[in-house]
DNA sequence: AAGCTGAGTATGGAATTTGAACTCAGCGCG
DNA sequence: CGCGCTGAGTTCAAATTCCATACTCAGCTT
């Protein structure tokens, strides 16, 4: 068999993989919804930003609305849809590595806090009996479903 | 300021962002260990995955080593290091999404389980308090460190 | 009517990616 | 000892993608 490995960490990054799309996708759900916002904060070049925003908007990640506010014409704005949304843990498990690994001397430079009580929020290994399992993956088993005994 | 946003999550990509490079990283954590068996699963062109194996190792994400099989020369594996693991929940978030969002019909090729239950593994957002967050990240509150949007 | 601004398009050169061919080392066989 | 095989790359040209800069277009404000 010398065919790739089915997996879903594959079909994921075929859409969110490519260069800025995370990074796009952690502006709006920082609330950044118009274009050149996005574009400043992610420093994106307008073309490839162009080309993000439609991919994510075609896989059903942001959605883009008309709004109009005042004293300006129409403009678009993207929103997260709750495909979009579903994706903070992963957002969050890369920032909690990135705080850990390459954080500057500064530390790192965005919290992310539970709005109801403000404590630090992680991305943690669950098991579905509610075992916790340690960050590094220990204790985790892949089970392929289509290899082996069929 | 016309500066990107400082953010974990985009010095994280800045390493594990390139093509190829967390399926390779996939693979590792699988128990894959040498190169063409790294090749064959994800589909890397050679001459890629020899940047993307040198560059996660200078990385400290993994760790080549020597090593001999009965019968044939010395040859090189890749293991995790501790901070290679710690990207597990990256990966299983990613998974998790592209198993509800993205699965087809034969439903998720792989399946993350605990080891000592069977349960299957998820990635779940917590605060330090203990309060489980819901998935798509209701009530998750980021708080910039440096830099004010208005 | 002209100017300004946000949201893109167009463009051409630089950097990456790709697949296919090539190299190199050393073990097992004869 | 020389030969072929295999794993682990390296080299190379073509295709793709990325990037910076310049250009367009709509419509509100003056």
């Amino acid at each position: 068999m010398d065919t790739p490995r089915a997996c879903s960490v594959a079909r994921s990054l075929e859409i969110v993989g490519e260069r800025w799309s995370l990074l796009v996708l952690r502006e709006v759900l920082l609330g950044v919804r118009r274009f050149a916002d996005i574009q400043r904060h992610t420093g994106a070049p307008r073309a490839v930003l162009t080309q993000r925003l439609r991919r994510l908007v075609d896989a059903g990640i942001l959605e883009r609305r008309d709004y109009r506010p005042d004293g300006e014409r129409t403009r678009q704005e993207y929103h997260p849809t709750p495909a979009g949304r579903e994706l903070q843990p992963v957002l969050v498990a890369l920032m909690q590595w990135g705080d850990r690994h390459l954080a500057g001397p500064d530390g790192p430079p965005v919290r992310m806090e539970h709005h109801d009580c403000g404590g630090a929020v992680h991305a943690h290994l669950v098991c579905e009996h509610g075992h916790a399992l340690p960050g590094d993956g220990r204790g985790l088993r892949a089970v392929p479903r289509d290899v082996g005994a069929g």
